[in-house]
DNA sequence: CCTAGTTATAACTACAATGGTTACAACGGT
DNA sequence: ACCGTTGTAACCATTGTAGTTATAACTAGG
């Protein structure tokens, strides 16, 4: 299956680097301990001011938190960076046969269940602040 | 983002299909309630077949359930269908740069929540069973 | 035995997301 | 003005998805 993109883990370092340290972040710096291309980099970084979530300096280079870290969940970092259509983790087929009891029904059924299962994992992300995963980078 | 395949929404729907009426359901008619093209009902019942939930009968046509609808969850069927490298819905960007703190300890810190949030949403499919979903495709 | 209906599977297509890359414009401090 | 940076657009190879066509193999009924 299609796993949720690399982006999410790539947003959390990023973010992290700029915690530690916001006058070294410089795409290229953060680029180079990702491991990735610089413009992946500034592609995510993009994301995460779309999101209100830092503050980047064009020219002169670097960024900054715009929240404070403990007030930063995985869930806002997973937000800003996984756009789906209607917030929306599982797809449901289109169209189905309402000729038939379960074509009916069943996208209303499955769905309230999909839901509840984005649901309770989301709330696990929310638990989560970035102030709590940078202790960790010792 | 890329979301979940609908080929799990796709089995849920096969497998109530077989459990209401399991002599008429040949590919052909799974496929005209479902609303998609009879080889992709086959894939998917290839793949149940080999999770051990149904027996599907080549040449006379139908299928039916190896297991109690009662025992058999929407992880089970999840997990049927929906096959990543260890079972993992989150990636990690790999072989991040060692030489930097986070870069470091990165996928440590973050495979732990990430494994968290995804087994509590595990843990929620598999609170639901078909057989608590037939009764609502009346 | 043969045919009709079915399952199993391979091969192919169109489409979209991913992650990376190059190129270039715009910005801003020294 | 220069230099390093950010912001984007354009492009590419790879991969997963969902569908499609075609063909082989299977099974019951006539």
């Amino acid at each position: 299956m299609k796993q949720i993109s690399t982006r999410f883990s790539m947003a959390v370092h990023t973010l992290s680097l700029i915690a530690v340290s916001p006058k070294d972040c410089t795409g290229d710096f953060i680029a180079s301990s990702v491991n990735t291309n610089p413009v992946v980099i500034r592609k995510i970084m993009g994301m995460l001011k779309k999101a209100g979530l830092v503050d980047v300096r064009p020219g002169v280079g670097g960024a900054s938190l715009l929240k404070d870290p403990d007030r930063i969940t995985l869930l806002d970092i997973y937000r800003a960076v996984n756009v789906t259509e209607e917030n929306q983790l599982f797809r449901i087929h289109d169209k189905p046969n309402f000729a038939c009891p379960v074509g009916r029904n069943i996208e209303e059924v499955l769905q309230a269940e999909l839901q509840d299962a984005q649901s309770v994992m989301e709330r696990r992300l929310a638990q989560t602040t970035l102030g709590q995963l940078i202790p960790k980078f010792t």
